[in-house]
DNA sequence: GACGGTTACGCTGACCGTAACAATC
DNA sequence: GATTGTTACGGTCAGCGTAACCGTC
């Protein structure tokens, strides 16, 4: 029993004989007739009496057609959901992301892709960066987003944005309206520092050694917005990731400092395991993200 | 897109693995690989992530397992249908009857076969010969049960009891205990009748006046129950069927007495469309009546 | 004769098997 | 080397078309 056999005896009921079925399905008389008699071959069921050469469905037929439309009506469902989901009406991606991008980056990206694509279900988990990979080697997210490094052979790694961090002041400190500031005065200064393991702390301790300066950390604390807050108390300085500060700058509630030329630079990637399918919504979001990044001030 | 593809994808979803799949569904490997693989393509869509040659369903992958779980279940419901159909554990067959046999014969046997075959429809009507003959044509009775001629040479007649029809009078009659009566006594009575077109009344006055005997009408009553209590009340004489009068005779509320040698006889006759599918319930159900009024006393 | 359904027969393509290959464990 | 999935190729059969036949209007 074949759909196509279940459309035509739909037909065939619906034009109420087997030569008009023929004419709206393009088919020959025939073919119709044949494949009417396996049906009924095949379910053992007469499921019309041929009256005067006149089709009237037998008891069985009407419940055949009964079943027959629903089924048909199922399979046009099932391949519609799937259109959808070939066009990116539908559909779901599990998107990760570490701390800071997830925090500062992504809510505002996914939001507005998620307008654009009203019904694609975009569930987003935000963890660090040991969690992410093997959340991408077990196939429990699709695809993530992190600052920190990240080594795996099965895993793709691919650079979408170059991410600067500034020194940051409250407005009351004496800096607040200096453009630069020469790099030897932050070891009078009291740092503020992301916990160890932090990808935001490894580029500051990293870039600092490398120019030979020395720091000295008055408090730690685990997360950038205990830190701001901490800085807007005035309770020391910190350097922290451009796309953490923009609105406190804007707003006026913080101000960032040059400290001569010496800059704090890393790359957010995109990671994804390297058998993952590339399904539409996947590569459309890629896309999506790239291009909303790519003239962030 | 076939069901068997639909089938396929389900079992390999259900065991995990193309050879486990192919194993459990007698085939080999490569065609279920092809087949998947057809459905990708078809659907454009895809429908596992291969991970070291792992299989894992893809969320488009969840959506059309679900819809292939549904459209498998209805097809094995429709044709389950079917086999039942087949196997008369469910049906319909309308039936159609005059009079006489739809109020004295048919209800006990239909009652006991749908005790037989407790699923199946058995919708009854009960009118005269003439709008029973339009039902069988018009297909709105698929078979009927009638006393009086018929005739149309799209419709088959076949003869399936015989019937008999007695002098009856009341317990209070003086003829009540008597064995025999001479035919040529009955002019002096008075005769209760059915109406005209009676196919009752039209073999009474066959019969009587092939025996040229003369009688006298004196009540017209449209129904048999009716010429009962009439013939109950001594009202007078009728002549009736045999098997509208068994309860009264063995409850000793009725009398019949042998008029001579006459003998009012006719056939019973089932007919049917002679185009009709002679589904296996049909089959069955002539089987049933004939096996039950062959030993009708 | 026009129309509708069935039967007979031939072709084509989809489906499945075999064989060979690739990749993972 | 054993297992699993993909690719290539060939055979078979179901499904459709053509032609011819039959019955109804």
């Amino acid at each position: 029993m074949t759909l196509r056999a279940l459309e035509i005896f739909i037909t065939v009921c619906e034009t109420g004989s087997m030569s008009a079925a023929a004419r709206k399905l393009y088919m020959t008389q025939p073919a119709i007739s044949q494949t009417i008699l396996g049906l009924e071959d095949k379910l053992n069921v007469r499921l019309f009496d041929r009256i005067k050469k006149r089709l009237i469905l037998t008891h069985a037929g009407e419940i055949f057609l009964r079943y027959s439309k629903r089924i048909v009506n199922l399979i046009n469902e099932a391949e519609n959901a799937m259109t959808d989901i070939a066009n990116l009406k539908l559909g779901q991606l599990r998107i990760g992301a570490s701390m800071t991008i997830g925090t500062y980056l992504l809510p505002d990206i996914i939001s507005a892709f998620n307008k654009k694509h009203q019904d694609v279900e975009l569930p987003f988990i935000i963890d660090n960066t040991k969690i992410i990979r093997k959340m991408i080697l077990n196939n429990e997210i699709d695809i993530a987003f992190i600052e920190g490094p990240i080594n795996s052979n099965d895993i793709i790694i691919e650079p979408f944005f170059d991410d600067e961090l500034y020194l940051v002041c409250s407005i009351r400190h004496e800096w607040a309206n200096k453009d630069s500031i020469s790099s030897e005065k932050i070891r009078n200064e009291s740092f503020i520092m992301r916990e160890k393991g932090s990808g935001t702390r490894e580029v500051i301790e990293n870039t600092l050694k490398q120019f030979n300066l020395s720091y000295e950390i008055k408090h730690v604390l685990n997360n950038i917005d205990a830190i701001k807050k901490a800085i807007e108390a005035n309770m020391g300085i910190s350097i922290l990731p451009k796309i953490a500060i923009k609105k406190e700058i804007v707003e006026g509630k913080l101000a960032k400092i040059k400290l001569d030329n010496i800059k704090f630079k890393r790359k957010f990637k995109i990671i994804y395991h390297k058998d993952k399918y590339h399904s539409p919504l996947f590569n459309k979001f890629i896309d999506y993200i790239k291009s909303s990044t790519q003239n962030f001030k």
